[in-house]
DNA sequence: AAAGACATGTAAAACGTTACATGATTGC
DNA sequence: GCAATCATGTAACGTTTTACATGTCTTT
């Protein structure tokens, strides 16, 4: 495993619970983890032409008619198994964040209180409008705990609410400390 | 502003702090953003050579001697710091998580639960290091506030604590969630 | 004298986003 | 019939990391 390419794990994670187009897979990544991973078209074909070439997934091609154009549904191979299973297990991770929010207020001091208030604000709003998205999720996961993999979805989500909330905590705290020493 | 080189910014906002060299640039980011927010040399020197052939940043000679090889000190210009204003006052930002340990939980149900528990560990430790580098930060700047500037920075490791003292509580749950429902 | 930090820079490679091109199918 | 969504793919573009190349200065 020469190569680095994240994208190619979020597939095969995704083939791994079930057979999926590209188009699909864009749909799960976007409904599914988009809070802390993120994938593009021009990533995802690209990344499952080159998985096929290297045996990691494998056209899968339905019953079904042939003549019209066909959705290609992909599926994983046992290689492609045990690249994910090989990714699990490796201990060095990646974890980046690139919160343009925060690096604005750091140089907060150049600008008005004013404007750092509106940065702060604006991110108050979008959270607010993500967590609730995540709250509904919260529900319908922890009713259906018992299937294993959805232990992991819940996981997940719950990691989303826990740091939304804390960023919102934070978004009060630090508006008021402008506040308070500034205006 | 056809592009979007956030380097720029950050370069942009060191130097309105005080003159710099690419290398203190490059120390004042791992020191201080870094949890936010990362720059190598690589990016660093070429967008100081592009910035200066724009005009946002100049080169300032200090009055010492020559003949040597000189550390190259750049300064802000008054359109580098409208440059800075600008984007401050842009209500579009771009706030990115790409946090692969959440991403192998996700996938987690393909391993055993031994795998997953391994994964949160790795990153409990990693963040609990962290987490005394900026109560250490904390410390310091919670005493200097009447500074201006060091309100802004001692938000953003407020910020910093925050988000990280989230994690630590939700690998807690994490870990009893997958030992209850799985082991 | 050697090690390690200071200091600047370039080149290659990887990677991902955006925009574009194309066309089918579904619901109103 | 039209709009929206489904569906696949390519190409250009820009950014960033990594590794490399080079050399100085300070401390032990």
């Amino acid at each position: 495993m020469a190569k680095d390419r994240k994208i190619d794990m979020v597939i095969l994670g995704v083939l791994s619970h079930e057979r999926s187009t590209g188009y699909d897979i864009k749909k799960k990544i976007d409904g599914g983890i988009s809070y802390f991973w993120k994938g593009s078209f021009g990533s995802i074909y690209p990344a499952l032409t080159a998985m096929e070439k290297e045996g990691l997934v494998s056209r899968y091609a339905p019953e079904g008619q042939s003549g019209k154009r066909e959705k290609i549904y992909y599926e994983i191979t046992d290689a492609g198994k045990q690249t994910l299973l090989d990714w699990l297990n490796e201990d060095k991770v990646t974890n980046d964040l690139k919160y343009e929010t925060v690096l604005k207020l750091f140089f907060g001091g150049v600008a008005n209180p004013e404007v750092s208030i509106k940065t702060i604000e604006n991110f108050e709003s979008e959270i607010t409008n993500s967590l609730a998205v995540l709250k509904g999720y919260e529900e319908v996961l922890s009713a259906v705990l018992d299937e294993p993999d959805h232990v992991y979805y819940y996981l997940t989500v719950l990691f989303g609410i826990e740091t939304y909330e804390g960023y919102l905590s934070w978004c009060k705290n630090a508006k008021a400390l402008i506040r308070k020493q500034l205006m």
